[in-house]
DNA sequence: CCGCCATATGCGTGATCACTTATATGAATA
DNA sequence: TATTCATATAAGTGATCACGCATATGGCGG
C-alpha cells in the first residue's frame, strides 16, 4: 500500500512531470543524452526556457548533466522512468471519463 | 518508447496527481470507497475543498462516484493506480539529488 | 587578455491554481 | 411543503508557475 507519509515528495515529482514541455524533454532524453542546444531545436522552446526546465529536473535528480567540451549533455539517470511513463500512459487510456461533453454540438 | 503525441493528456493526469491533498485522497480511497464526509474527516480539508478536488478527479476518470442513500461514495476505478503510485514512489527513492545544500550550515 | 559560443541565472509579468465564503441542489423526514 | 443533512457549484483572492528579456558565467580560439 502507498505510504501516505511520502505523498509530499511524490507530489513534487508529479508536479515536475505535469508540465508538457518538461515531459517532452524527458521523453526526448529517453533515446539518448542530448545537449541543451539539441533540446532547444527539438522542442522549439527558447534556450532560456529549456535551461529553466532543466534546472528543475536536475535539482530533482530526474536528469543528470554531463559536460562534454563546451556543451552540457543531459541524460536520464536510468531507463526506469521511461517504463513508468509508459505504464502510466497505457493506464490512462483505460480510463473512462464520465459524460462531460458540454462543448459537443 | 513513449508516444510523445500523448504527452498532453499524460501531463494532465500528472497535474492532478501533483497536488498533495488530491494524492492523499486517492491514497485513502485505495483501501475502500469513501463518502465525501469521510474524506473530509480523514484529510481535515474543508468540504468545499474536497468536493472541488473530487470534481477534478471525477472528470478525469480517476475516481468514480457511487450514490448510496444520501451519501456519495467515491472509489478508484481499479487498483492499477495504486500499483503505479507505489512503483513511482519506490523509484523516486532511488534518485540521487545533486548538491543543493544551500541552507546547510 | 578579448571575443565568441554554449549554457545558466535574475527579474518582471500574465496565467493558472488551490482554497475560502456564500449559495444551490437533492434526498429523506416530519 | 418546510426542514435538515450531504454534497455540489460559483465568485473572489492570494500564491505559484511558465515564460520572455536582459545579463552573467565559463570554456575555447585568436
Amino acid at each position: 500500500m502507498i505510504d501516505c507519509g511520502g505523498v509530499k515528495s511524490l507530489s513534487e515529482i508529479f508536479k515536475l512531470l505535469s508540465e508538457p514541455n518538461r515531459l517532452r524533454i524527458l521523453c526526448g532524453l529517453g533515446l539518448e543524452c542530448q545537449s541543451v542546444g539539441s533540446i532547444v531545436e527539438e522542442t522549439g522552446l527558447s534556450q532560456t526556457n529549456v535551461s529553466f526546465h532543466l534546472r528543475l529536473l536536475r535539482e530533482a535528480g530526474l536528469v543528470r548533466p554531463e559536460k562534454r567540451g563546451p556543451f552540457v549533455y543531459y541524460c536520464l539517470p536510468n531507463q526506469k522512468l521511461l517504463e513508468l511513463l509508459e505504464d502510466f500512459r497505457a493506464w490512462t487510456e483505460t480510463l473512462e471519463r464520465p459524460d462531460q461533453c458540454k462543448e459537443a454540438g
